[in-house]
DNA sequence: TTCAAAACTATACGCGCGTAAAGTTTTTCC
DNA sequence: GGAAAAACTTTACGCGCGTATAGTTTTGAA
């Protein structure tokens, strides 16, 4: 609470009685000096309300306490969360996190990589946009920066990836529907951005042929990341014409469920496992608002916090591995069936 | 693409053919050199690749290019939205934002706030968590960096304020539900974070009372950011027990009306302005989702563009003027009134 | 063509801190 | 109690750039 005039870290080591390159070996780690002296540092702290340039700090040193945590699409309260889960971590570690959202857009995508290497971050949390993204920007950037992917997969490049098993979200679903009621159609975008939802749809067809029950596919318009939108709008073109293939749709991902949701809701179909419903509708992701729409959504949870917390141990042990893994490994965790009212 | 071993901007100014006081000149505005100087400085870069290292050079810098953007909550999708919007003026500005969300907790606001100052950013953009905010942190803060409030106003804090009326959202939507049957009842937290919520009920009581209608309170519990599931719980509460008062609900945000929604559709209880239906239901603030709730959400628009480039244009005058106005100035945004199927 | 203004170059210093080297004090442990 | 180990102090240099000063070249308008 004093009169903090002090300007510097020299100033600093002066009031505190340890010399500045103590101080200094402190603010890099505390507890690689003795426990008496960092109670006399951190007592001239609280005195001085003294914190380092870390300008300065960083302007010298080849690797900061940066964390990049780049997101394709933080409007999506998904990547919102996960962004939190991971912020938060990185915090408790002692880093700085610096969170990006490319926003959708693949220019902004190499924007974010490009400013982050002048950030010189120990290392990233990359979620890439997927098959929109500069692949080649992205290999460049992974080779310079310690990076470890989460949520889609690009083959061969970061360190490490973390992520969800496609698979198992799409074979839980589907025996569940199938043990309860008719096997499902699979309602998609044509184009969809995210590699995942291509690995669902591959899934779909090997454990609909492995179920002895014919794959039907519907797809829709749309290549953006306005996914409720192009869920609805695809889904009311469907029922406008001949409507779904069977009484059992699976949706590729929770936002597009929510789109048809409402859809079907204007078009007075009544959807859910009670009797005198129209459709089932099942989905994958657990979205944090698929608790909330009407009928509430049966849904494939991610293990949200098995990811963030992978995802970070892994990246943590990549920055002590001094940046590089021997080999590039892949972690896939299982979805969680959420069984609500929808089907 | 040359192999790029330039390693600081005196070897730049070396192959560029420019001194370095002018290089550095240049990095800080590029239309501070003469044309020809900057076409010999870009081809440079374009060549090596160069670029400075931006610790270096804010080290011995009192302000940066550096812009902080603090909202509450970003798992909401309004302040996603909003925080986007932002960032893409910074960019397109020159300055480099940085985002960072409060998650709701009042500590982490003022940690964000503390770490913000050591960036010694040019001006910062805040959305404050509102009536859990710690004041006199925020007050302090915002003596010593420039700074714009958005979203929740706090009283003579912040050289600026720019929001939304609220007034105007109230008297839209009630106005509206007047004119077309009954007037509504409130619903809303019994202990609302955010100082929105305040206006919005003073808004409701004194509406109603000039249009010489009884106002009816509903009051759920609950205090964190879970407005979705706040507004279920309560509502189901509600009609599980006495029901609403009347057949017309306005709620004091889209998110709680979610919820609401979410709870009626369990119920089976009819919602929208058809014949046949139990209740209406309008909300305010066009929250991205509220267009796919079931039914779709009338509800009462932010002004967002406007907002954000009123907040964004407001900060910019007040870099330029040296990060004080002479008076705190507050902008208000008129409400536009949306109508869709649930009331 | 002229000449002042504008823009540049050359030189130099300082910012706040990282970090290395060498010497000194404190701690630890048998 | 003594010696090795650990932690510290002192001294010194460098990082990459901002920026001031003085001198030089270029520009542009009369």
């Amino acid at each position: 609470m004093g009169g903090s005039k002090i300007r510097n870290m020299e100033e600093f080591a002066g009031v505190s009685g340890i010399s500045r390159p103590t101080v200094s070996k402190y603010f890099n780690d505390p507890n690689s000096v003795r426990q008496s002296t960092r109670e006399r540092i951190e007592a001239a702290i609280e005195k001085y309300d003294y914190r380092p340039n870390i300008f300065a700090m960083n302007q010298n040193r080849q690797l900061t306490k940066n964390v990049g945590i780049v997101v394709p699409y933080l409007a999506d309260p998904f990547f919102a969360e996960i962004a939190r889960n991971l912020e938060r971590r990185c915090i408790d570690a002692g880093f700085s996190p610096i969170l990006f959202s490319s926003h959708g857009v693949p220019d902004y995508e190499t924007d974010i990589l490009d400013g982050l290497r002048s950030l010189k971050p120990a290392g990233v949390l990359l979620a890439p946009l997927g098959r929109s993204s500069n692949r080649l920007k992205i290999e460049e950037f992974c080779a310079a920066v310690p990076t470890v992917l989460f949520d889609s997969n690009i083959q061969g490049i970061g360190e490490a990836f973390v992520g969800s098993d496609n698979f198992s979200f799409v074979s839980q679903t589907v025996d569940y529907l199938v043990r309860t009621g008719e096997p499902p159609c699979f309602f998609e975008m044509r184009t969809p951005a995210n590699p995942n939802a291509n690995k669902r749809r591959l899934a779909y067809l090997e454990i609909m042929k492995k179920a002895g029950a014919e794959p039907r596919i519907v797809k829709v318009e749309g290549k953006d990341w306005n996914f409720e939108e192009i869920g609805r709008q695809g889904a009311l073109r469907v029922l406008e014409a001949e409507g779904f293939p069977g009484n059992t749709i699976l949706c590729s991902n929770d936002r597009l469920a929510i789109g048809l949701l409402s859809a079907c809701y204007e078009k007075g179909i009544r959807i859910g496992r009670q009797e005198g419903c129209d459709l089932r509708v099942a989905s994958m992701d657990d979205h944090p608002f698929s608790r909330f729409t009407c009928p509430s959504l049966t849904t494939a949870a991610h293990d949200y916090d098995a990811v963030a917390n992978k995802t970070f141990s892994t990246l943590i042990e990549l920055i002590e591995a001094g940046g590089r893994f021997s080999k590039r490994t892949e972690t896939l965790y299982s979805a969680r069936l959420v069984l609500r009212s929808s089907a």
